[in-house]
RNA sequence: GCCGGUGUGGCGGAAUGGUAGACGCGGUGGACUCAAAAUCCACUGGCAGCGAUGUCGUGUAGGUUCGAGUCCUAUCACCGGUACCA
């Protein structure tokens, strides 16, 4: 064994990632040189990744997610930037509450715990952090001020309080997440969940949709797909405001339409179960009590309310038509929702999809009131065009003298005549909803509310702040305990000074997360950030995965707003570049047990067998050697035992390693498939490096490359260098596509590895070479970088302060291109021709070739296409 | 349900309207070795052919173009989000 290993480290040339990595980490702890201030007179350059929730242990994603923002800051440290790259602890959740049931330990102590052993975890990386700048969210220290800003909040009336519907657990009698909810049930007591309405904090989100929505038009740096998303979500549309009256009711019915061409194919209103009216109807309709009673049950998540069968029962009470004065029955639908617009929706059944089919299932009139040429309309099919206002041909019909407009002149028509009348007028309506930070949980930040009998609902004053959540606590049930200490409620009314009580919910953790970024710029601050951070805000680059495209980055955008409006930074938008990155799945593996439940082994475990022509035939449990089935490629998970533990990796190939293929195996963007055999061929690969320096390094000194001087051979490798150069720089600092990059230089190191010229300028040709190779690999892999920088002859330095390689154009310059040759568009041949040959010279010498010629036998040409350097196609026939 | 994305050899992927499969993995054959590991060399999309080469081929069905993996229309499958997981 010992023989063995000692062989192997001998065909390694030497190269030894533990004592390589020790050693640079050694050297950048000792140097501090990743600990950056605001006097640089560089160009400053942030590079932040989204923080982890401290889980227990690093996972795979993390490592992907960190590897590429260490790419991104090294790269730019390389190309004269003063780079900050800061790591914090997203500390406060759910699943804190969760270990501690399970284990008996308080949420704190455990959070604590995981964050020591993931911090070392990341340094073991060698990621190029400033430390110095790190925090856990759930340190006073931090949320102080958050609850501070919380409280300005309140005076501005942008943090209000309303009742809201949640997940009710009635045997647990708690609330309950969306997650918690599984088949409508809660996930510990297995009771049917219900909805409840309680009063909770929101911040209002919705003053600024219209400025969320136009910033998406600044943030040049963000994917398309993540701004639509945030587009539709946000959900602008224009419509009317209609009031429709109810008979022996003071107030009007109000709907919300975007579709007011179509109001007088209105046949039917409905609204929501919880609207005043339907529970008004209710209370003299059993039946319709009962039914309300029945939508109370189940969650309140979107895709639970969207997917159910669409229900719904008349209430016995009517709505005047406001044009046509006629009577239309009022149906409670469960699709109608109190908390989207008014609760309320005027139901045309022959031009919505949802009310066709709701008034064919109950039986309800359905009138066509829009027409297309050539279309005919049947009652008893949908069909898409009943819906579609944009055909220039589509005209209103059955309206009276709304009759024969398009949907544009429809809509003035109506706005100009309802608003004069006042039964309507324009508005604006969003999809957008406030922001409800209200948690009924205990580990996070305590909402800073004092509530006074007298006085009402007050801000704790800023110099009781802040509301320190106690840590040493006893969690072994689902009750918040500072819910459940009467002592730890009890306080006095800052405004009369009265018995008063403190808010015990706490703050969705989305709170903290929307302002890290602002906390690093000012570490140890006397406020929620200072000067410095206008110094390196908006963050250059931002990194994480694409399941935040949504609710974190826009509360993250909602709030760099919030603080712009208190005076704390002057830009619009807390981002420039945004990098969404794929998740990290692996190979799972099964048996199924004798009870049919199925036991998961992890891939580390297991052997796969192949056949002659590689394909998967199988695959054995190494330990006892029978057969396990193979289950499917799925995201990293515990309950599919499919996790590869990075430290497992570090240790066994090195971190380089590891950074290294989770760079190489995908696009950033796309999901990431673990294979320990495709990590061996990365490994691989830097021992082949190592040994192409070593070797080199060895032999007698190199002269500076004499570019008059070299021959054919030498030319070819050189020029390949600076086209590396050139596709490596491209590939790093414009497209992120880090693994087309390290393809790059694994084809020059393949080509250096044929390269066998010792002569003086084959050698100095060669050193440039591997010079470059250096410095292009140390974003990726700067550990083993940094060991032979050194090896070729360079002071210990932080490689990160060298200058990046620059394209030497006059290297790039070749004699001759190969084009490929098309009759028809199919490839028949390649023609060489001098680099500078004109159109004529190529298309003569593509006819010539005698593939191409035998093709062209007997045909007329009819067309030539001649791109230059790219293609020639003959058009024939 | 709705919004967004993805689909290419045995596998991960490359190709920014111009030679489909770079690079890596896996596999086959060979060298070295007492042997194994490591390393090195050659080959490796399917079909036909000794071969030159031909032909088919980027989820499916159409379309635009001299030319489509790439653009357009429709459709299927999978993945992410869906407001209290983070």
């Amino acid at each position: 064994m010992q023989d063995i290993q000692e062989q192997t480290q001998d065909n390694a040339g030497g190269y030894d990632p533990q004592a390589v990595e020790t050693a640079a980490q050694q050297f950048w702890a000792d140097t501090r040189a990743f600990e950056v201030s605001e006097t640089s007179d560089k160009p400053k350059y942030f590079c932040l990744s989204m923080l982890p929730y401290p889980s227990g242990a690093l996972h795979m994603g993390h490592v992907r997610n960190y590897t590429i923002g260490d790419v991104i800051s090294r790269y730019q440290r390389m190309n004269g930037k003063n780079v900050l790259q800061p790591m914090g602890w997203d500390a406060f959740g759910l699943p804190a509450e969760n270990a501690a049931i399970k284990n008996k330990t308080a949420p704190a102590k455990w959070t604590y715990q995981n964050i020591e052993h993931m911090r070392t975890q990341l340094k073991r990386l060698g990621f190029a952090y400033d430390w110095t700048r790190e925090f856990a969210t759930c340190s006073p220290d931090y949320y102080r001020w958050e609850q501070l800003m919380f409280t300005r909040l309140m005076k501005k009336g942008i943090a209000y309080r309303k009742n809201a519907v949640v997940n009710w657990d009635p045997i647990d009698q708690t609330v309950l997440a969306n997650e918690q909810v599984i088949d409508g049930r809660g996930w510990r007591s297995g009771a049917l969940v219900e909805k409840r309405e309680i009063p909770q904090w929101f911040l209002q989100i919705t003053a600024y949709a219209q400025e969320l929505l136009d910033g998406l038009d600044t943030l040049d740096g963000w994917p398309d797909a993540v701004k639509t998303m945030q587009r539709n979500w946000i959900g602008r549309s224009e419509g009317l405001e209609i009031q429709f009256s109810v008979p022996a009711e003071a107030e009007p019915l109000t709907v919300f339409t975007t579709r007011p061409d179509t109001l007088m194919g209105v046949t039917f209103v409905s609204i929501a179960g919880e609207h005043p009216l339907a529970l008004k109807a209710a209370q003299d309709n059993p039946a319709l009590a009962a039914f309300l009673a029945e939508l109370k049950q189940g969650g309140v998540s979107e895709a639970e309310l969207e997917t159910q069968e669409k229900r719904g029962m008349a209430t016995g009470l009517f709505a005047i038509h406001p044009l046509s004065g006629e009577q239309v029955p009022i149906w409670v639908a469960n699709f109608v929702l109190m908390g989207y617009g008014t609760g309320a929706v005027m139901a045309v059944p022959g031009h919505d999809q949802r009310d066709f089919e709701f008034a064919t299932k109950y039986g309800l009139p359905i009138k066509q009131v829009i027409a297309c040429e050539g279309e005919t309309f049947d009652v008893t099919t949908w069909q898409d065009w009943y819906t579609d206002k944009t055909r220039a041909d589509m005209r209103t019909i059955n309206s009276g003298e709304l009759d024969g407009r398009n949907y544009h002149d429809a809509f003035e028509f109506l706005a100009a005549k309802l608003e004069a009348e006042h039964k309507g007028q324009r508005r604006v309506n969003w999809r957008l909803r406030d922001w409800g930070v209200s948690r009924q949980r205990y580990w996070g930040c305590p909402i800073p509310v004092i509530y006074c009998p007298g006085c009402g609902a007050l801000p704790v004053p800023e110099d009781q702040l802040p509301v320190v959540l106690p840590e040493d606590v006893a969690f072994s049930g689902v009750v918040s305990p500072i819910k459940a200490d009467p002592a730890w409620r009890q306080t006095t009314c800052p405004n009369c000074g009265g018995a008063a009580e403190r808010e015990t919910d706490t703050f969705d953790t989305f709170m903290e997360s929307s302002w890290y970024v602002a906390r690093y710029t000012s570490p140890g601050a006397q406020a929620m950030v200072d000067d410095r951070a206008n110094y390196w805000m908006p963050a250059d680059q931002y990194i994480g995965g694409i399941e935040h495209a949504i609710l974190h980055l826009l509360y993250f955008r909602f709030y760099h707003k919030l603080m712009r409006d208190e005076g704390m930074v002057n830009s619009d938008e807390p981002v420039k570049n945004l990098l969404t990155q794929g998740m990290v799945i692996a190979e799972t593996f099964y048996r199924e047990e004798a009870n049919g439940a199925k036991h998961w082994y992890n891939p580390a475990d297991v052997d796969v067998q192949r056949d002659e022509r590689a394909r998967v035939t199988g695959a054995v449990l190494r330990a006892d050697g029978e057969p396990v089935l193979i289950g499917g490629i799925e995201k990293m998970s515990k309950s599919k035992n499919n996790g590869v533990d990075p430290q497992s990796m570090v240790q066994k190939f090195g971190a380089d390693t590891v950074r290294l293929f989770s760079m190489f195996a995908a696009p950033p963007e796309q999901s990431l498939e673990w294979n320990e055999a495709g990590v061996e061929g990365m490994a691989r690969f830097l021992r082949r490096f190592w040994r192409e320096v070593t070797t080199h390094a060895a032999g007698p000194d190199h002269v500076d490359v004499d570019p008059s001087a070299l021959n054919a051979g030498q030319k070819a490798l050189r020029r390949q260098v600076h086209e590396t150069i050139q596709k490596v720089s491209d590939d790093f600092g414009r497209r992120h596509a880090f693994n087309t990059a390290i393809a790059a230089q694994m084809e020059l190191l393949n080509a250096l590895n044929k390269f066998s010229d010792d002569s003086e300028q084959g050698r100095a040709v060669r050193h440039e070479a591997l010079e470059t190779m250096v410095l292009l690999l140390n974003p990726v892999v700067p550990h083993v970088s940094h060991a032979l920088w050194q090896v070729l002859g360079h002071p210990a330095s932080v490689l990160e302060d060298q200058a990046w390689p620059l394209v030497d154009e006059a290297a790039l310059v070749r004699d001759s291109l190969t084009l490929a040759v098309q009759v028809n568009g199919k490839l028949r041949g390649t023609i060489e021709v001098a680099a500078q040959a004109s159109k004529e010279e190529a298309e003569a010498l593509a006819r010539a070739h005698p593939q191409v010629a035998a093709f062209l036998e007997g045909q007329a040409v009819r067309k030539v296409i001649v791109v230059p350097g790219k293609i020639v196609n003959i058009v024939a026939g």
